[in-house]
RNA sequence: CGGGGAGUAGCUCAGUCUGGUAGAGCAUCGGCUUUGGGAGCCGAGGGUCGCAGGUUCGAAUCCUGUCUCCCCGACCA
């Protein structure tokens, strides 16, 4: 193994989050632009979100499906700001065979050009709703409750590990509802699906609200997102859910029959988050030393590093430490290092990197008091947990430090968070201080797309999102950038 | 897509200016010795120098093109 030295936060921050990466080994990147591929150790972190996600659609009444990669060019044009929202970044296939090239390689075929060209799909909406158009006629198959795990492309012109790459993984959940009502509850619930979600399982704190027009979904009446603080500063938009309105109906002429026997349009949600949750999971979490996750979507919890001196104590440590991983592999994900061409120390730095939360040393000493020597990565001094019998008091024990040290995180995160959030009254003041002290800035706004164009063009701060709650406070206030009443309360931040 | 930087062994890099046929440390493999916070000694393997053209007797080195990565912008989950 390499050198793997970590550039500090303090540094470089930038270079920090690709280090971290690098050292644990979760991605690499591969021949083509923008598209990584994900290691295994960085793929078990993201089937872990699925999975605890997936229970999570379950429950409130969603089934899955599976659409297909490619879209008819023709659908991407069916709605206006659809189209325009997402033409300028989508790959396009136009032939289906290839054919041997002049002086060597491979061309492809010009007699086996496509007679329509097609998308690979940037997101799903448009042939999931020529689908539902099959498949709803009557208030009877209403409401209409699907998710899709798929990957998606976007020709990014800038990528970022995790946060943007041209090809990642999501989710993208797809309603139809007979009713406005009960389409804006669903969008609204399944964005609480999320914040419930980062809370608990990534130890994230997000901020629900509401997009700016001119941040909306292409296609949506209305955008929520939950917004994330990294430990820069900067804001990342964990997920979304829109509310659609009619638009897609309307593209795809999708109509049921309601209990009176008229015909309505259907009324619309999606909503989908990505593998960028992975990466707001190390940014959010991770220090100097390397990566720390939550232990909710570590794909290791618990790292046995054995120690001896001579062989005796080898088959001892080594005996004791396999009976003490047998146990724990009945509630947890449990390593066993016994690797003996490296000393503990070296394997120590190594788990840390790799961010696995909890960490027991077992020696001599250990097996002789019938106890392991643990260390939590979030840091504090080494202590030791009595594994008595193996049964449940130990499998208890070493749950409450996983759940103390996924409590600290969110802790930590949320700290972070309400450090760096500013109530400003004046733009002059968001302006001086932004560069300097990143961060959310809560202020008292006039709803105008010019001035928030104007803003983003004099600091990069964009708004993140009128927060759901709070709304109240802007009665009665004025602008902190126009002085005209205010009609929201926005927090502006810099993004990824 | 514009501006800047970089691609040489698994990793970090030297060699490029001044063309002469590839090097170090770490990692890897074998052996011995080691193991409570990044081990030591001995030996070995490993590179069409990102790729494609060009100049030249000869190219990692000079020229042109191209791809990928990183940083800064504009665009975006």
């Amino acid at each position: 193994m390499a050198d793997q030295g970590i550039t500090p936060r303090s540094e470089d921050y930038s270079r920090w989050y690709l280090d971290v990466i690098a050292a644990a080994e979760l991605i690499d990147s591969s021949p083509v632009r923008g598209s990584m591929v994900l290691r295994p150790h960085g793929y078990a972190i993201w089937e872990a979100i699925r999975a605890d996600l997936d229970r999570r659609f379950k429950e409130t009444g969603h089934v899955n499906a599976y659409f297909p990669l490619f879209i008819p060019q023709s659908f991407l044009s069916r709605e206006a700001e659809h189209v325009e929202g997402f033409a300028k970044e989508c790959a396009v296939v136009t032939h289906h065979r290839l054919r041997a090239a002049e002086g060597g390689g491979v061309e492809p075929d010009p007699a086996a050009r496509l007679e329509e060209p097609l998308v690979v799909r940037p997101t799903s909406e448009t042939i999931i709703w020529h689908m539902y158009g099959r498949w709803i006629n009557s208030h009877r198959d209403l409401p209409l409750l699907i998710n899709q795990w798929a990957n998606v492309v976007r020709w990014e012109m800038r990528t970022r590990p995790f946060l943007r790459t041209a090809e990642f993984l999501w989710q993208e959940g797809h309603t139809a509802h007979a009713t406005r009502a009960e389409a804006e509850e669903e969008a609204r619930r399944m964005l609480g699906v999320y914040r419930d979600f980062c809370v608990e399982t990534l130890a994230i704190p997000v901020l629900p609200g509401v997009k700016s027009a001119s941040e909306r979904f292409a296609g949506a009446e209305d955008t929520y997102t939950i917004e994330a603080m990294m430990q820069n500063g900067w804001a990342l938009q964990a997920g979304t859910s829109h509310f659609l309105g009619q638009n897609f109906a309307r593209a795809f002429d999708v109509t049921f029959q309601n209990e009176q026997g008229e015909r309505e349009y259907v009324w619309a949600t999606s909503w989908g988050v990505s593998t960028r949750l992975v990466g707001a999971a190390i940014m959010t979490h991770s220090d100097d030393t390397g990566l720390v996750l939550p232990p909710r979507v570590a794909p290791i919890h618990v790292v046995l590093v054995p120690i001896w001196r001579g062989a005796s104590q080898k088959a001892q440590v080594l005996d004791f430490a396999r009976r003490v991983g047998a146990a724990l592999s009945r509630r947890f994900s449990v390593e066993i290092d016994d690797r003996d061409n490296m000393k503990p120390g070296a394997k120590y730095f190594e788990w840390e990197r790799k961010g696995v939360p909890l960490r027991m040393e077992i020696g001599p000493r250990d097996v002789a008091k019938n106890s392991v020597f643990c260390k939590r990565r979030t840091g504090g001094d080494k202590f030791a947990i009595e594994v008595g019998d193996l049964g449940e008091a130990f499998l208890d024990a070493v749950g409450r430090e996983l759940d103390r040290i996924q409590a600290e995180l969110l802790a930590r995160a949320t700290a972070l968070r309400e450090a760096r959030t500013f109530r400003v009254e004046d733009y002059a003041e968001m302006k001086a201080r932004i560069s300097e002290e990143p961060g959310f800035y809560l202020v008292p706004w006039h709803d105008d797309a010019e001035a928030e164009a104007a803003i983003k063009a004099e600091t990069r701060a964009t708004i993140r999102c009128f927060p759901l709650a709070g709304q109240e406070e802007a009665r009665g206030r004025r602008c902190f950038y126009s002085g005209r009443p205010a009609t929201h309360m926005a927090v502006f931040a810099r993004a990824y």
